[in-house]
RNA sequence: GGAGGGAUGGCAGAGCGGUCAAAUGCACCAGACUGUAAAUUUGGCGUCUUCGGACUACGGAGGUUCAAAUCCUCCUCCCUCCA
């Protein structure tokens, strides 16, 4: 391996499958290229499932290479049927032109330097070649690229089959589309490499079977190992939702507290990922044990935050984390409420509270919670269900801490 | 077009006239133990409640019955086999 990205991409963990692994680093070796990544604008934000991705194109661009993020806005519109059993609902333009900007602002501008310089990151959708696609052409002129033999033979789709799961042709058209991506980025800006997560090896390939029979050029696929957690869930996904990138979407106190709370067998590899420590400093970290290991959460998640939400956020994350589970106090980063003053001195209910504060979905939770001794006002549990708190709970400081469970708290103060 | 089978809580999957807010497993939440981990273990897991209950729920709409997730009719959707 000759070039900084392979190097790199290697031992960090991000290689799973290369088309053709000498060329591709032949050919980073020649000297700039560009790379392209797909991504999904079926949500306002990105989470941490892409991640990955974002950090394959992060030491791409780091490498002296030009990141493309490629927004699926057309793709969209079909719906990524790979490894999912049910069809997708569909968007309509307006609001995944929206995503796209959303995405864009607060995702990959954290990650990418946007420009027109060599080395510059570029934005494109997909949806400014596919949505004036006609439909006889296109199957006249790659249609006949594409065999269905061997479209079925692809593990994404096989899997729908297995489970007699139905895939309507819109959705089987997902890797015709795809695959064109790559043909079209090919003829635009000569990018040859596309990358992405392992699930999308199929999809990537076709798109390489595409350049050598309708351009004769040479594309490369690389694409990473698939993160799951130790049971075998897909990274980024909580109870809660998605562990969104967006700050608005997801505060970055409990991004950081996402990767404080990883499984201990995890920390090394998403040190490797998400952080941009140095390689010798990630296996020093790697080989603590024990309760040690929370030295490398800590280090984890500061990094990680950081690099997505800066390193002011990432230090009031960090501080807030370590009053709270550290000195049983509290930070400014924990989730605040306010309430009026009057209302608190009649008394509020701490039912009401608890829903108020969404610490309980309704008031029977809320109930169960307490008598199951989970609920904590100021950090001493309380066990009466008819409680109601005044503005005698306010502490010297003016706040009231509730918190559910060992995790969750919140603040009330009045106004 | 014809013949069957099916639709139950976040998912999987029992129930097939009252004892069903619905077994069991997974997921989730909380307690214990710990290291803000895992494993283990205990409790919880529709909404409201003056804690007696009340209300809404088993694809949708009607009906039978004192009583329906369970029986009947129609509708919608899915699957299997035949053409």
């Amino acid at each position: 391996m000759k070039s900084d990205f392979l190097k790199i991409m290697h031992e960090r963990g991000f290689v799973h499958q290369c088309s053709d692994l000498e060329g591709l680093d032949a050919k980073l070796c020649e000297g700039p290229q560009s790379a392209y990544i797909g991504f999904d604008a079926t949500a306002q934000s990105l989470h941490v499932g892409n991640l990955t991705g974002i950090m394959m194109l992060y030491w791409f661009q780091q490498c002296g290479h030009k990141p493309i993020t490629l927004m699926g806005g057309g793709t969209s519109k079909i719906g990524d049927p790979s490894f999912k059993d049910e069809q997708r609902k569909l968007l309509d333009d307006a609001t995944i032109e929206e995503n796209i900007k959303n995405i864009e602002k607060t995702c990959f501008a954290q990650f990418l330097t946007y420009g027109d310089g060599p080395a510059d990151a570029l934005m494109v959708n997909n949806n400014d070649w596919l949505d004036g696609l006609k439909y006889l052409e296109f199957l006249r002129d790659y249609g006949r690229f594409f065999t269905v033999n061997r479209m079925l033979s692809f593990d994404s789709v096989k899997t729908r089959l297995e489970r007699e799961s139905p895939l309507s042709l819109l959705e089987f058209n997902y890797m015709v589309m795809q695959g064109y991506d790559f043909l079209e980025l090919n003829r635009r800006y000569g990018t040859l490499i596309q990358m992405g997560g392992s699930d999308q090896w199929g999809n990537i390939i076709n798109g390489v079977d595409l350049g050598h029979k309708a351009d004769q050029v040479q594309l490369y696929a690389l694409t990473a190992p698939l993160l799951t957690t130790p049971d075998g869930k897909k990274m980024g996904k909580t109870e809660n939702g998605a562990v969104w990138l967006n700050a608005a979407m997801l505060s970055p106190y409990d991004y950081y507290q996402y990767w404080r709370n990883v499984d201990d067998v995890m920390v090394g590899t998403l040190l490797r990922r998400f952080t941009i420590l140095p390689i010798d400093e990630v296996e020093k970290l790697e080989a603590l044990e024990g309760a040690e290991i929370n030295e490398a959460k800590k280090i984890l998640a500061f990094e990680a935050t950081k690099l997505c939400h800066g390193e002011s956020a990432a230090i009031d994350a960090q501080d807030t984390a370590q009053k709270v589970f550290e000195q049983g106090s509290i930070g400014d980063d924990l989730p605040t409420i306010e309430i009026d003053g009057t209302r608190l001195a009649a008394g509020i209910p701490l039912l009401d509270l608890l829903v108020e504060t969404g610490l309980a979905a309704s008031k029977g939770e809320a109930r169960r919670l307490i008598q199951g001794g989970g609920i904590k006002r100021n950090d001493e549990a309380v066990n009466d269900v008819g409680y109601a708190s005044t503005d005698g709970d306010l502490t010297g400081d003016g706040y009231i801490k509730l918190s559910a469970g060992k995790k969750r708290h919140v603040l009330i103060r009045t106004k």
